[in-house]
DNA sequence: CATCTATATCCATCTATTTCGATATATAAG
DNA sequence: CTTATATATCGAAATAGATGGATATAGATG
């Protein structure tokens, strides 16, 4: 037992008072925790981390309309070519975009599925927030 | 016109081949993004960077239980108080939670509005991305 | 007012990420 | 084989984020 969750039975034993209850109550909420796997909350993080950036938004945003080169997407969003390179491979990696490659061009288009359906959500869950 | 703007063009000359094509190019590339509010972008990529770790990912599923104080979720992510205040803070600090203070305790609750569906979604294009 | 306790904040350290110039790789073409 | 060009990778500096112990704040209670 952790010295966190040693110190957790004591603070839920103040909480709600009976020590039996108190304990009983560590494990639900920490069952429901363990339950979690890792590598899959890992790998969810992963996702957002690579969404968390306004850059690699702009690209996204780009691919609405379509397939494109990294050529075409460094022209628009304005950076130089390395850090344009490294942002594709991030999004790609995360399973954002997918890569084709044509010859000298590596052609990049939005991954099937839920990517813009999380970007339209992430829009109302702002929308609402700032106005609450 | 910035170095790279220029060197935009050049590319897309290169691409295209007639230089005025090339640069009515680069300029619908670009009003895609300038049509982008920079500040709209920032706030949508602090809420991805609030999700965009494993102990807030379990934060934010504690609380599909219902409120809990900042004591509960401590047991739950078995983290030291000061984290777990700091990732608390995060999290409301980008709308995803909400906090109602009450006594000494505060206590947290899911924002109203897509945070479920997010999480839902980003694990269903997660599960896509695996498979292929 | 003194004490207890839940929470927030501070601070220093560590680690991860971003940035971009320079360089490497790879494909096309002469 | 040489050159040109699209893209990826490297490397080093700058920035941002996580972590957790120590301390401060604030409500509750005597």
């Amino acid at each position: 037992m952790s010295d966190i969750s040693r110190e957790a039975v004591d603070r839920m034993t103040r909480l709600i008072g009976d020590p039996e209850k108190a304990e009983c109550k560590v494990n639900r909420l920490r069952s429901l925790t363990i339950e979690l796997d890792e590598a899959e909350l890992e790998s969810e993080a992963e996702i957002f981390r690579a969404l968390a950036d306004p850059c690699r938004l702009k690209i996204l945003s780009l691919l609405r309309e379509g397939e494109l080169c990294a050529c075409e997407i460094m022209v628009g969003v304005d950076r130089p070519q390395s850090s344009t390179s490294h942002h594709l491979s991030i999004l790609r990696d995360a399973g954002l975009i997918k890569e084709r490659k044509d010859g000298r061009w590596s052609r990049y288009r939005l991954a099937e599925g839920a990517v813009i359906e999380i970007l339209n959500l992430v829009k109302i869950l702002k929308d609402a927030s700032v106005e609450g």
